[in-house]
DNA sequence: ATGAAAGCGCTAACAC
DNA sequence: GTGTTAGCGCTTTCAT
C-alpha cells in the first residue's frame, strides 16, 4: 500500500482463505469464480467464508494474470494557463452521462485531467495499461494530436466535431445545424446584426460558426467579421470582451453564444450597457443546461443530447475495442425557444 | 475513418525494450526508474528508446510487485428506485472539485456509482485492491453502513453532516448554521410562516432542519410540522409535492429549500398558484450553484464551499491512509443575499 | 554496472 | 474434485 501502515491489518488474500478452508488456492480460485469443477458444498463453504471475512479477489493480480482490464479513462482537459478547473456545467454533465453508461455496461471509469495543450499525453493511460481505452472530452486546439494517437492505434473516442481528415472516432452534436438553426431563428425573429460568441479555434465552435455564416448567407446577408467575437470559455475574460463589445458602439440586435453561461454573461453585459433582452438584443445560448430554463430571461438555446452522449461515446469505444468499425457520429440537436429570443418580439 | 482494429498489436513490454537495447530487463527497469546504478549513457539510450516507442511501464504489474496503488475511488450513490442518474449540479461540482484535488496530489480517481441503499457495497472497491481509499458523496439514509465500514477499517471519508456516534471521518458544510442562517434571514425580512423543503431522513437535511427549528424558537416562534415538507431531491416528484402544498391552502410567506433546484421549483410552484416571489413568498435555496446567480429571481442561498471541499476530503483521506487521525470537519457556509429573499421587501 | 532468479496474488493447464 | 506448477510484467535481492 502506498500509505496506511497505521491501523491497517495486512490485506487478506486467497492463500489465507485457502488455509482457513483447508483447501488449496486453486480450489478457492475456482470456487470464487463459480467453477463447476468444484464440489457444491466446498464452493458454498468457501463463498461464505470469503464473504464473512470481506475477502474480495485482488483485481490487480487477476487482471495481470488474465490479461484483461475493464477500465476506461475519461479525460477532461483543462486550461493550464488559466489553471482552470473542471467547472463548465456541460463538461460535468457529460462526465455524469458517461459514468452512467459505463456503469450500465460493467466498466470502471477512471476520471483524468490533462493539459489541453497536450491532449496526447492522455495516451499514457493506455500505454501503461491503466485503461484499455480513452474517452476524451473535446478536441480543443489539438485535432492533430488526436489524429496522432489514432494513428498509433490508441483506442479513443472524442466528444467533439467531425472534421475532415479525421482518423479518430468523434461523437458530438450537430454543430453546423445547431449554429444555423440558432441563427435562422434570430433572423426569423427579425434580427439582422447577430454577434457570434465563441473561440473558433475550437472545432466545435468553428462548425457552429460555419452554420452561422451559412444561415446569414442563406438570408442574403453578408457575415460581418467584426461581429464574430473570439471570446474564451472562461467566464471572467469572456465578460470583459463582452463589455468592450457593448462599449465600442458597433450596433447589434442578436447574440449567438457558444454556451449557456456565455449567453448569460452576454445578457448581463447588454443590460449593463442600458439595453434590454430580448427587446433590444435577442440572445441565444448553447447546450441547454438546467440554468437555461431557470434564468432571467429563460434562454433560447440549442439543446445538446447529453443523456445520449454518454451511451454513444461508450458504445463507439467498445465497438472499437472489439475491433469493429466506429464511424464518427453526429447527434441531432434542437432549438429550445424561450424568452431570451422569442420568435415574435413584443 | 476511425482507425483502430481490435487489440491487435501486442502491447509492448519491458522485455521488448530490453531486447532492442541489448540489455537485460533488470537494466531497463533500473534505467526507467532512474536508478543511479545504471550507466548514464545506457540509461539515456533506454529512455529514448522507450519514449520513441511510446513504451510505458505497466502499472498493474508494477503495483502488484510494489504493493502500492495510487487510486482513490469517488463514490456517487444513486437512487435505485427512480433509476436516477448523477445529475444534481451540486454532486457534479463536488466531483469536479475532488478530481482537481486528487490530480494535484498525484492520485488517480476512479469514479464509481453505487446504490444509495447499499453504500457499504462500495467497500468492495477497497477489498479488491481496486482503490486504497474511498470518498463517498453523501450519507443518504445509511449512516449505520458507513459506521460499519469504518469499524472494518476501510479508509473512507464522507461528504456529509457530522453525526453523534460517528466512527468515520465526515467533511461537510455547517448545515445547522446554514439552516439557521437562512431561516434567521427570512425572519429578519419579516417572514413568519416558513416552509422547510427537504427530506430529513438525509443527515445533512436533518441538520439544516435542526438549524431552522432553532432559529424559529430563538425568534419566539413555534415550528409548525405542517410546514416541514419531506420532498425528495428528485425534481419532478418535488414539484408535485410543492403544487400540492400551494393548493392545500396552508398559508406561508417564506421557503427554505435544501437545494437551489428545489428552490427554483418552489418559485415556479408559487407563481403557478398566482403569487409572487419575493413579494408574497420569499425563497431561499441551498448550495449556491451558478444557476442561483442567473435565475429569475436570483436566489438568496446558502453558499457551500465546493472549491474547498475536494481538497478537504482528499487531505482527510490521505491523513487516514498515513495512519494519522482525521477528525470530522465542518466547513463554514455563508448566506448569499439576492432578490428571491431580500432583507427589505419592497 | 549488469544479469539471473525469485516472487507480488492470481488463474489455468496438467497431473492424480 | 482437488492439488501442483508455471507464469502474467514487473522490481529487487544477490551474484558477478
Amino acid at each position: 500500500m502506498s500509505g496506511g501502515r497505521g491501523a491497517e491489518a495486512k490485506r487478506l488474500q486467497m492463500a489465507d482463505i485457502a488455509r482457513l478452508a483447508g483447501v488449496s488456492v486453486s480450489t478457492v480460485s475456482r470456487a470464487l469464480n463459480g467453477s463447476k469443477l468444484v464440489n457444491d458444498e466446498t464452493r458454498d463453504r468457501i463463498g461464505q467464508l470469503a464473504r464473512s471475512l470481506n475477502y474480495s479477489i485482488n483485481l490487480g493480480a487477476q487482471n495481470l494474470r488474465l490479461q484483461k482490464n475493464q477500465t476506461i479513462a475519461v479525460v477532461v482537459p483543462y486550461d493550464a494557463q488559466s489553471r482552470q478547473h473542471i467547472s463548465d456545467p456541460f463538461f460535468l454533465s457529460i462526465v455524469g452521462s458517461i459514468a452512467d453508461a459505463l456503469t450500465d455496461r460493467g466498466y470502471d471509469m477512471l476520471l483524468s485531467r490533462v493539459d489541453a495543450e497536450h491532449l496526447d499525453s492522455a495516451a499514457q493511460l493506455f500505454d501503461s495499461g491503466r485503461a484499455i481505452g480513452l474517452v476524451i472530452i473535446g478536441q480543443w486546439r489539438h485535432h492533430d494530436q488526436l489524429n496522432g494517437l489514432a494513428a498509433r492505434k490508441v483506442p479513443l473516442v472524442v466528444w467533439g466535431g467531425q472534421l475532415p481528415q479525421q482518423l479518430y472516432c468523434s461523437v458530438g452534436g450537430d454543430n453546423v445545424a445547431g449554429g444555423a438553426m440558432a441563427t435562422g431563428h434570430l433572423l426569423a425573429a427579425g434580427r439582422q446584426r447577430i454577434v457570434f460568441l465563441g473561440d473558433a479555434q475550437l472545432p466545435e465552435v468553428a462548425l457552429r460558426l460555419q452554420g452561422y455564416r451559412q444561415a446569414l448567407r442563406d438570408a442574403g446577408l453578408q457575415p460581418d467579421p467584426r461581429l464574430e467575437l473570439p471570446v474564451p470559455f472562461e467566464i471572467v475574460a469572456a465578460r470583459e470582451a463582452l463589455d468592450r463589445l457593448c462599449a465600442n458602439g458597433l450596433p447589434f440586435d442578436g447574440v449567438l453564444a457558444c454556451s449557456d453561461l456565455l449567453a448569460l454573461q452576454a445578457v448581463q453585459a447588454v443590460r449593463a450597457s442600458g439595453r434590454q433582452v430580448p427587446r433590444d438584443v435577442a440572445v441565444v445560448g448553447y447546450d441547454d443546461m438546467p440554468v437555461a430554463t431557470y434564468s432571467d430571461p429563460p434562454l433560447t438555446t440549442v439543446h445538446q443530447p447529453v443523456g445520449l452522449a454518454g451511451a454513444e461515446l461508450v458504445d463507439a469505444l467498445l465497438a472499437l475495442l472489439r475491433g469493429d468499425l466506429a464511424p464518427p457520429r453526429t447527434l441531432p440537436v434542437r432549438l429550445m425557444v424561450r424568452d431570451s429570443a422569442p420568435l415574435h418580439s413584443a
